[in-house]
DNA sequence: TTGCATGCAAATTCTTTGCATGAAT
DNA sequence: ATTCATGCAAAGAATTTGCATGCAA
């Protein structure tokens, strides 16, 4: 399953990367694996280690290069900012989703809302503004130690 | 009415420095007094320049250690991050509201929205969330030019 | 072959800290 | 007096860039 996501990301990468004049490489594939393992929400510190301890010679200069690439091709976005500022990441895949940032257990969630969605596109365009993107983080506490 | 407004300010910081055992002090004073001339929406790198020009004096290190005593007494508030990953600060004052920022002409919008903070709370709370915080940033292009 | 990709190290940029001095209480 | 505030310079941290070498097409 992850195998196939990784195999079906590649094929898109390849794409992107055709039609924008770069090429292929080992390293980009190598990344978006481990990528893929790890999976939801990340910040290059969060990957740095993953991927140095999966593939060694990669240096953390490529990441920097490598990031930019996967969001334009599409096969990442722009996550939540953590209250520290630190960017995530994640995976495109899916639907659109907002996200909850728990002040507490620090971990991330998602959630999706048609009406906000609705109401935001309804408030935009009545500033005249036509929409490309947005983040919508809610830092919340979920008060439940256990979790 | 500017005058007035940092005056108003001043009082405020005043009020939460002596709560909290900390000193008065004319350099956040001064600080004080150069963003609320500036008003609205800056990042630190904005400041910096025009807080140099106005006072010479006051060094970069101050200032990073300033902004975090003026949110925590609730002077200024964090607003946005921007695409390239700057955190803007803004004036507390005034109700909250939530932003547009602009990818043509690079300016800052506020809106607010009934609806959408309503939804919000709803569905945290339908997640067992008690929200503290949010930050809600639409991307959009205001595709005029002259603007 | 030509030009992008990569690792490494140096360079930048942004922010924090240590320390001596000055100001507030 | 005591303790916080500040500037400066040094230290850190995060990211970018220059360059020589390695691959892809």
């Amino acid at each position: 399953l992850v195998q196939n996501l990784t195999e079906k990301l590649i094929k898109k990468l390849d794409d992107f990367v055709l039609k924008s004049g770069l090429k292929r490489s080992d390293v980009r594939n190598k990344i978006l694996e481990v990528i893929v393992k790890k999976a939801r929400h990340f910040t290059i510190a969060d990957l740095i280690p993953v991927l140095q301890k999966r593939y060694p010679d990669v240096g953390r200069a490529t990441l920097y290069r490598t990031l930019p690439i996967f969001v334009s091709s599409g096969i990442l976005q722009e996550g939540p900012q953590d209250p520290l500022g630190q960017t995530y990441y994640e995976l495109a895949e899916g639907e659109h989703h907002d996200h909850i940032v728990c002040l507490d257990c620090r971990e991330i969630f998602e959630f999706h809302d048609d009406q906000i969605e609705k109401r935001q596109l309804a408030v935009a365009s009545s500033m005249r503004f036509s929409v490309e993107n947005h983040g919508h983080v809610v830092y919340a506490r979920c008060q439940d130690l256990s979790r």
